[in-house]
DNA sequence: TTATTATATCGTAATATTGCAATATTATAA
DNA sequence: TTATAATATTGCAATATTACGATATAATAA
C-alpha cells in the first residue's frame, strides 16, 4: 500500500488538495512571490532568484503549471510565466467560505 | 540529496508551505469539512466519516494538529477537535494579499 | 479488578517528492 | 550551418508521505 486513496474522495476535495499541494513547498511559495513582484508577466530568470539548481527550479515550475497556477508562453529564447488569477481565486474562495462558517461556531 | 532545502527560504515562506502541506491531502480537506458541518466542537467519530482505517485517520489528525490547524481536548473517552481560526485566517490572508497584487498586473 | 471504548503509537511496505548532474530540446545569433 | 542561451527531460539517490495491522495507552463502565 501507500500514498493516496483519492478515489474515495470527491473531485472537489481532490482538486483543492492538489492545488494546495502545489504551493506546499517554500520554493514554490517563493516563485509565486517573485512573479508578483515583477512588474509585468514577461520574466525569465526565475532560476537566478532561487537557491536551487536549474533542473530543480524547472521541476517546481512544472508542478505549478500542471495544476494551472501559472501559465507559461514562449517569448523567444526565454519563457514568460505569469500567475493564473482563476486558480488563486479558487483557493482564496475556499478560505472565504470557511471563515464565514467559523464565525457561527464555537472555538 | 533529497527533500527540503528549507534553510534557504524565509521563516514566512516555510510556515506558509507547512500550512498548505497540511491541507494538501483530500482526507485532511475532508476532516476540515467535517469539523465545519458539526454543530459544536464536541465531536469524536471522525474515523467513521472517512474511508480510511483508524490509525491512518489518527495520523492525518496529528499532521493537522502539528501545524496548529486543529486543536484537540480530551472529553472523557473521546477527544474533542476543533479548527483554529487563527491558522485558517493566516492562509486566507495570504490569498487576500495576492489577489490585491494581481489586480494591478497584467494576465 | 476486568471489560470496553476511543485514540495514539510502532513497524513496515508501497509510493511520492526533492534535488541535481548529465543531457536534450528549442529558439535565436553569428 | 554552427554557436549560444534558456528551459526541459532523464536518471538516480536521499528522504518524506501514505496506509494499515498490531499493539499500546487512557478513560470510563461493569
Amino acid at each position: 500500500m501507500g500514498a493516496s486513496k483519492s478515489d474515495f474522495f470527491s473531485d472537489e476535495q481532490n482538486e483543492l488538495a492538489n492545488l494546495f499541494k502545489a504551493i506546499s513547498h517554500p520554493a514554490r511559495i517563493a516563485i509565486i512571490q517573485y512573479l508578483l513582484t515583477v512588474e509585468t508577466c514577461i520574466c525569465g530568470d526565475i532560476v537566478n532568484e532561487l537557491p536551487l539548481a536549474q533542473p530543480t527550479v524547472s521541476q517546481h515550475l512544472k508542478e505549478l503549471k500542471n495544476v494551472g497556477i501559472i501559465k507559461g508562453t514562449i517569448e523567444g529564447t526565454a519563457i514568460c510565466y505569469c500567475l493564473n488569477p482563476d486558480k488563486m481565486e479558487k483557493m482564496e474562495n475556499y478560505f472565504g467560505g470557511i471563515s464565514k462558517e467559523l464565525k457561527n461556531k464555537c472555538c
